[in-house]
DNA sequence: CTGTTAGCGCATTCAC
DNA sequence: GTGAATGCGCTAACAG
């Protein structure tokens, strides 16, 4: 039987409330009975039992998680995702709801962090824009004891206690590597659908891009990159005119979430050569794309793991405990047409479909 | 305030004691009473506090993993994984144990299967080796009301509750795929390095490859499977007849466990055309020869991912409730020079080095 | 068949 | 400063 707080206060020789004060590290405790009992329990090796910790205190953890609105298909399926999670949240003593703002917006996301902040919440989760306010709002939270994860979007220079998103920089280069590969002894010059360079993960994964393109594959010179502000119909325009206006084009990276108006604008282009197309995030349009071979590869971040992997991080943040390192570091998933999940399999739907929640 | 059991008995006029029996479906209830009771569970929206009631019980679950022997690094960093875990299990109740067999051996395994029976653990996690003795030994364990996961094997035709693992014809397609792509134009047959066909995890990969290969790279001949047991000495002689018998080959897949042979073979190969290598599971071996450009790709399963999933079904099968699929089906990683995991990121080591477990 | 009671391991009043 | 007592939500004896 593992040893309890009784086991522990009969081996200092002290009550119970004292065991607490110095397990808690409460005041009110002689320093020489505090190391007693630290003693004690080091010698016996006691590790507390947080599940009955949470039931005596009924503690509750309610988290707050901000999401860009619009209909951006990864986002809305990140939100689905974070209401699968308040569904079985009741389980994990954590009540969570959802705060939209508007997307790219650094100064709608500052009046959403400060107006959460005042609820007190056990946590924050939120998808970061860059910029110097909203890298203060998120101290200001953090100053508060409020721990804040990063999700998806990064925000470099703040406090936030951690990101839960995956490594963009290296998706950029594995997104380059497939592309110089796939590309074989193809010719021409390459093409770069981004959504806005305001937010950090475009920018990394147009970095890596760039860096392995011209290290590695130079004889594909990049195109100026097209700023799509992942809108379906400003995608379609921009990537038809490029289309129009260098046929040559051998492949495009579709870095952010225009994938709708990309594949609308590769459909309309009925004939010519073949085009190597690599896009992110696995949705509808991208899994359709790549079944009809319209796209070669999907990089995707698992958006149910990221959101589970916040809370827990938050709610481990919440009471000063460590996490599992590898479990809540996120994979960038590489989709071939080859090695899509069966069916809908839960990245990007209204879970209870297909899954067994 | 969520609703409790004092508020169900409330509700229903009944005394906890019989609110208990209904909600655990334990006899000694009269049908009316049990029918008044559920439909005040029904009307209050009550849900079961499950940490609560695992306190009240002083659950525990014990677990056993049986695992191959030997010095497959594969293999050795799932028993790490495992070790990790058992480190942390206290927290969750769950007391782990390590039964290991000597690989692709039916008959220890079957031996070990009604051993572990007899002590009536809690669940049980299995790396399976196919064979109609082995079906049997764990459907005895089923019979016994044990739930049963097999872990990256998985035991076709059985009645294992789950299986911890990735999808192997997946895996192989997706090998064939990414051959077939980086070979573009160069011709030249393809290799195949198996560790046995007695496992079926090898067999699912091989399937899936040869699918692919056949059907959308017919230019590229397969050569005889080599099964090198996942044993370093005998993978790098093979290897190395076969290059030596067909030089002008192409690429080679190495879908078991004999890298360390496999790269041997390669290194002492000193000139000659470039091969195109993709094998599985990165392990220190795998990981230097990607850096080294010796190995294109490898795909991997996440032993750590595979073990805590095994546990969490488990225990959720022992205490009979549902799991979230999604978070249970273990991807296929696929990872080229530039995605691989900062350091030694978790996925074949011993834990507490660069995680903050 | 049903109800009373005493814990599970811990946190938190309130006295001393 | 320290301790005794009570309760968190649930289960499990034991009575009735």
């Amino acid at each position: 039987m593992r040893p309890t707080v009784h086991d522990i206060a009969a081996a200092a020789g002290v009550s119970l409330a004292t065991v607490d004060r110095v397990l808690n590290q409460r005041a009110g405790v002689r320093k020489v009975t505090r190391e007693r009992v630290e003693q004690a329990i080091e010698r016996i090796g006691y590790v507390r039992d947080v599940a009955a910790a949470n039931l005596a205190k009924s503690r509750v953890y309610p988290f707050v998680f901000i999401l860009p609105s619009g209909d951006n298909s990864f986002m809305r399926g990140l939100e689905a995702q974070v209401r699968a999670a308040m569904r079985r949240s009741s389980m994990e003593r954590a009540v969570i709801s959802i705060v939209t703002v508007p997307a790219f917006n650094a100064e709608a996301l500052v009046a959403a962090l400060d107006e959460v902040r005042v609820t007190a919440p056990a946590g924050v989760a939120v998808v970061a824009v860059e910029s110097p306010d909203v890298i203060a709002a998120v101290n200001r939270l953090r100053a508060n004891r409020i721990p804040v994860v990063t999700l998806v979007s990064d925000l470099a220079g703040s406090n936030r206690d951690h990101f839960a998103g995956v490594d963009n920089i290296a998706a950029g280069r594995t997104a380059a590597s497939l592309m110089g590969r796939f590309l074989g002894g193809r010719t021409g010059p390459v093409a770069v659908l981004a959504g806005s360079m305001l937010v950090r993960d475009h920018r990394e994964r147009l970095d890596g891009f760039r860096a392995v393109m011209e290290e590695t594959f130079p004889g594909h010179a990049l195109l100026p990159v097209m700023e799509g502000q992942d809108d379906p119909v400003l995608a379609e325009r921009l990537v038809g005119e490029t289309l129009a206006g260098t046929p040559e084009i051998a492949g495009i990276y579709s870095l952010g979430a225009g994938n709708r108006g990309l594949i609308a604008a590769l459909k309309r282009r009925a004939n010519g050569h073949s085009i190597c197309v690599i896009a992110h995030e696995l949705t509808r349009h991208t899994r359709a794309a790549l079944n009809d071979g319209l796209i070669e590869a999907v990089l995707n971040q698992d958006a149910g793991h990221e959101v589970r992997s916040a809370i827990r991080v938050l709610k481990a943040k919440a009471d000063g405990v460590a996490v599992i390192g590898a479990q809540e570091r996120i994979r960038i998933d590489i989709f071939l047409k080859d090695n899509l999940p069966f069916e809908d399999g839960g990245e990007n739907q209204e879970p209870g479909q297909g899954e067994d929640v």
